[in-house]
DNA sequence: TACTGCATGTAAGATGTTACATGATTAC
DNA sequence: GTAATCATGTAACATCTTACATGCAGTA
């Protein structure tokens, strides 16, 4: 029951509309939280009937008019008090690590080739987000001048972004012990 | 589609009975796939119906008759053919993420105890892990000896429990930088 | 007597995935 | 002309979650 409230983030940092929403659930909010174009329209609609966000038609030139959406007063309460709510333990799902497992059953070695290419995918994922980083929060970290606030939003965007970065180092790490470990491993029984 | 491959394997490693699986799911496999009980049963038939595992109907004294399962040779034919194919890019789902985010739009220093919280689940969870490995997998990393083919299942298990230990000391740490992002800025706008 | 563990299920509803559908503009 | 981008949806199906349901044995 969180898509609805990743949508009111993603709104709140910027108001637009179902397609645009789709193609940050892409990219940014993405890396977080998955959703289809599908998925975003129908949850918009239900948003939009319990009154949590409000729409604007936008014509446009040269292009489909389009629906803008923005949180309305009742949709930022209703973020408010999901944010006070603990998070529940979240399900996982780990592909990787079941077929590791199952590797046991078959040629360990056949998924070598498998998890070299993950491997390469949070190679590549690292470096998308480290590009980011330099884009959009600079080289070097100032340290705070006196009297000037931090900017609440950027700061926490970027410590969720940092977040992925530690995550994506891990898992490099950690497929190059599971290389080895496949490597020991002769061929299967 | 991977829940049955998950089952494969958990029976591969050992059959039993599906309420002995969902125990599984509730730790060991469970900290890489989740299932409730209800799924569980329900995908067991499908197996069943699929001649992928083969059921034995086991009479007990003091306690309900259990079915145990087993997997079958078409079962493991599926698994194989399962363990060679890509896996397609899973869906992400970080609650913990979003909500960080979110405070941008509240009071940020309302999340700190929420993060704590979940900073001291993950201690538990290392915790538990490194018990687990000194259990099963003891303290001494014994040099592979000529000759003794080492076993490939235990290896394997080895190698995604340090995964989930990598994980977790991830996440501890990164929780420390969200932390001090939270205790740098003010209360919120 | 009440609770916990073992053991198996059904049913309803929410959520997620995949395929289909339309139509304009812009770039190659 | 062909493909990609912008923009919005419907429909069917699969899966997941939550609640309900049963019944016996052992323990506090």
């Amino acid at each position: 029951m969180a898509l609805e409230h990743a949508i009111l983030v993603s709104l709140l940092e910027k108001p637009g509309s179902g397609y645009e929403l789709a193609r940050r659930f892409e990219r940014s909010i993405g890396y977080f939280w998955t959703a289809t174009h599908q998925q975003i329209y129908r949850v918009l609609k239900r948003m939009e009937a319990d009154g949590w966000i409000d729409v604007r038609e936008v014509p446009q030139q040269g292009r489909p008019d389009k629906k803008e959406y923005s949180v309305s007063g009742y949709g930022r309460t209703a973020l408010g008090e999901w944010l006070h709510e603990p998070i529940q333990p979240e399900s996982v799902r780990h592909e990787l690590a079941v077929k590791i497992r199952g590797a046991a059953f078959d040629d360990p070695r056949a998924l070598i080739g498998e998890v070299r290419r993950h491997q390469r995918m949070h190679r590549d994922q690292l470096e998308h987000y480290l590009a980011g980083e330099r884009r959009d929060f600079g080289a070097v970290d100032a340290p705070p001048c006196d009297g000037v606030r931090p900017d609440a939003g950027r700061e926490l965007q970027h410590a969720v972004l940092r977040g992925g970065i530690a995550y994506e180092r891990m898992m490099i790490a950690w497929l190059d012990d599971v290389l080895d470990t496949l490597h020991r491993l002769g061929p299967g029984r």
